[in-house]
This record gives C-alpha cells, sequence and structure tokens, in this order.
DNA sequence: GTCTATAGCTAGATAGAC
DNA sequence: GTCTATCTAGCTATAGAC
C-alpha cells in the first residue's frame, strides 16, 4: 500500500513527457508527431523516452487515457446528484464543457478518440484501455436520457442521437479551434464564450426535450 | 472554351488516384497515409503520382476541395428556395445530412479540415484553397439563422453557437463510425438511421428555437 | 536514467529510360 | 505516363557505455 503510493507518483520526467506528447498529439495527431520532437520539448534525447514508455503506441494509449479519465472525474462528480431530469442534464453539459474548455488539448484528443477508434492504434489486435473509460461516459449519458423520456421529463427522443449531437456540439466545438473563433468572433476558450457556451447549449435542450404538452408546470 | 472543357475532363489515373487518396486520408489523416499505399490502391508504382500531383500537401489539398464542393453543391441547391426560415433550416438540415451519408468519407475529411486546419497543412504559409468553400458554407448557414432570428422566426440565440452546434452534430456524427454504431445500436449510415437522424435533429433545432411566446401562429 | 551510436526501415521527391 | 533506380532525410526502436 505504502510502496504502491510511492511508485505512484510518476517520476518527473514521465509526467514531463505525457505533457509535452499530449498538446503534439492533439495538434497533428498519432502519426504527425515524431518521437524526436517529444523530446525536444521535454528536454532529453529522444531514446531516454523509451525508458519510460516503451513503444510510441504505449504513450499514445496514456495520453488519451488521462484524457478521457479527467473527463470522467468531472463529468461523474457531476452526475451524482439526485435532482431531476432536466437539471442533471444541465449539469452534465456544464461539467463537460468546464473540462474540454480547461484546456486546449482536452477536446481535440477526446475527439481523436472518438473516430479515430481503430485506425491510429489499429495495429496491436488488443482493446486499447481507455475504451473502457469512454463507455462508461458514454453509457452513464444515454441512461440519463433514457431515464429522463421514460419518466416523462423529455419527450420521447432518441437516446442514441441525442448522445451524439452533444457530443458533437461539446467535443467538436472546443476542438475546433482557429474556425471555433472565426465563426464566434472571439475566443473559444474565454471565459465569456465559455459560460456563453454552456448557456446556449442549455437552452437548446431543454427547449427542444421539453414534453409537446405543458401538462403538470 | 473548347480546349477548356477538354483539359478538364480528368485522367483516368488522376481521378483515381483521387479516389483512393480520398478513402485513405479519411481513415488515417494526412501524416497517417504513405504515397505507396496510395500507389499501390490505383495500381501504380509512387513515383508516377508525381506525374499528376506534384506533391504530397496538394493531393490532400484536391482531395479536401472536392469533398467540401460536394458539399456545397448539395447545401447551395437546398437553399435557394423562398421558404421562411424555419423551412430553409430543416432543408439545411437534410442537405448536410444527405450528402454526409452518401459517402462514409465525406464527414471525417469534412471534419479533419474543420479542427485540424492549420497543422497539417501548416508549412505552406499560404492559405489552403478550400477555406473558401468553406467560407462559404459556413457564412451562409450563419446568416439563415441570424435572419431568422432577426425576423423573430426564432428565439434569440447566438448563430455563431448554432453554427458550431449543428456542425458538430451533423459532421462529427457521421464521422463517429463504430463508435456511432456501438451508440445506436444499428449502422449510422444505414437508410433507417440516416432519416432518422433528420427527423431528431429537425424536431431538436425546431423545438429549441421556437419563439417563447407562440405569438402570431 | 540519460546518453551516443546505430540498426533497419520507410517517407517524399527526383532523374532519366522507355 | 509509367517505369526502375536512387537520393536524402526522417522515423521507431535497440545496444550498451556511463
Amino acid at each position: 500500500m505504502l510502496s504502491e503510493t510511492l511508485a505512484s507518483v510518476p517520476s518527473e520526467s514521465r509526467a514531463k513527457i505525457l505533457d509535452v506528447a499530449e498538446v503534439l498529439f492533439a495538434r497533428r495527431g498519432y502519426a504527425g508527431v515524431g518521437l524526436r520532437e517529444v523530446a525536444e520539448g521535454v528536454g532529453l534525447r529522444k531514446s531516454s523516452l523509451f525508458h519510460h514508455f516503451p513503444t510510441k503506441q504505449g504513450l499514445y494509449s496514456e495520453v488519451l487515457g488521462r484524457v478521457l479519465e479527467r473527463i470522467e472525474v468531472s463529468v461523474s462528480a457531476a452526475m451524482r446528484s439526485r435532482d431531476g431530469h432536466a437539471e442533471r442534464l444541465d449539469r452534465w453539459i456544464d461539467a463537460v464543457v468546464d473540462v474540454l474548455a480547461e484546456h486546449p488539448t482536452t477536446a481535440r484528443l477526446a475527439l481523436r478518440s472518438l473516430f479515430e477508434d481503430d485506425d491510429v492504434t489499429r495495429e496491436p489486435a488488443s482493446p486499447p484501455p481507455y475504451e473502457e473509460t469512454l463507455a462508461r461516459l458514454i453509457g452513464g449519458f444515454q441512461k440519463l436520457v433514457a431515464d429522463g423520456v421514460a419518466a416523462g421529463a423529455f419527450r420521447d427522443v432518441s437516446p442514441g442521437h441525442l448522445t451524439q449531437t452533444l457530443i458533437g456540439a461539446t467535443v467538436y466545438h472546443f476542438a475546433s479551434a482557429d474556425l471555433g473563433d472565426e465563426i464566434l468572433g472571439a475566443p473559444i476558450f474565454s471565459a465569456d464564450q465559455v459560460s456563453e457556451r454552456k448557456r446556449e447549449l442549455k437552452a437548446l435542450v431543454r427547449n427542444g426535450l421539453a414534453p409537446r404538452e405543458p401538462s403538470t408546470k
């Protein structure tokens, strides 16, 4: 237990490598980044990286895993509440937007993990370790929507399609960088635009999912 | 004029190269694809590609250009109508979903052009030729929303944020491949799921953008 | 844990025969 | 227009000294 605690403290180099690699992989993807470039960013020689990460694939997997776990921590914390379905959906949006807005790398890497799935990590037939995290994240959201529909809090939407829509609306948005800035006319990562993103999304979803007959209220 | 018509007929090899490259670039991105692989798919030797496309960057730019023009043709045809704002928004969604659903490569390449912008084509400082097409597409949609808001057809949403949301909801959706299939429990490119995508999106947007007080209607 | 050196390979691109 | 042959440069990864 004690030794595990000590062992789980990453060496300084290891943490630095992960940080540098995260920035580069986010920008240019797995194939677009060379380990030489990573090493230079860290201040090491290329071959020293192999002491900490035996393969490039392994490094990439760990980078993706860290990012997805970061998202899951934020989201699962926000969904523990016992509020109504609409409120929990609001909090899901808040949590996802906040965690994606925190670091410019997060959404880009998450997006790559969502649509590049098999082709980057394709050579080893083993399933990537971060897929489990991803499945939990998506499953949790889908259940929230399905429960809300069943309870009559939302109109009869397809949980799967709404999931896809909200992933696109959050992850794509914060991955869009320069183009997003141009479309909004302001930096997407600025505090103003981040909170406006939350407001706009929550309003669209609240209105879009409201049951047809405003029955009880 | 006549010579231009003749010259604009692409040689068979040229067209084949573009087709093969489109599939590969969609799957693995610019850096992830080697020209040897492209040549093999076409049935040529690697060096023969350079007769048709002097650089890899040029080939990639042409592939992206074709894809974005394909989208623009479909979308601009659908928006020529003189209907109301809500109806034109419906048609925009129909057109975008249809063109993205037609070929599995389209959305993936479009997505790459949207969020990888500067980093793939980064070395030559010249602006990529397909950016103009992209700007027209996005500008057209933003104007439609802004006009609809000004006319009172939609509630007071941010055109920029809605643009981002709908790009994500359409382009990301059809780029998500295996994961999308898993989330929907059915192939995203199947006819059923394509028309359900249209229904779900149009319903969400119609309800989500409806003015607060159902005034005139 | 970091280094130098290097293996082994593939990349994009060019030269020139046919 | 396609080919073979080749150039230069980059890549991931390994070996072994310190």
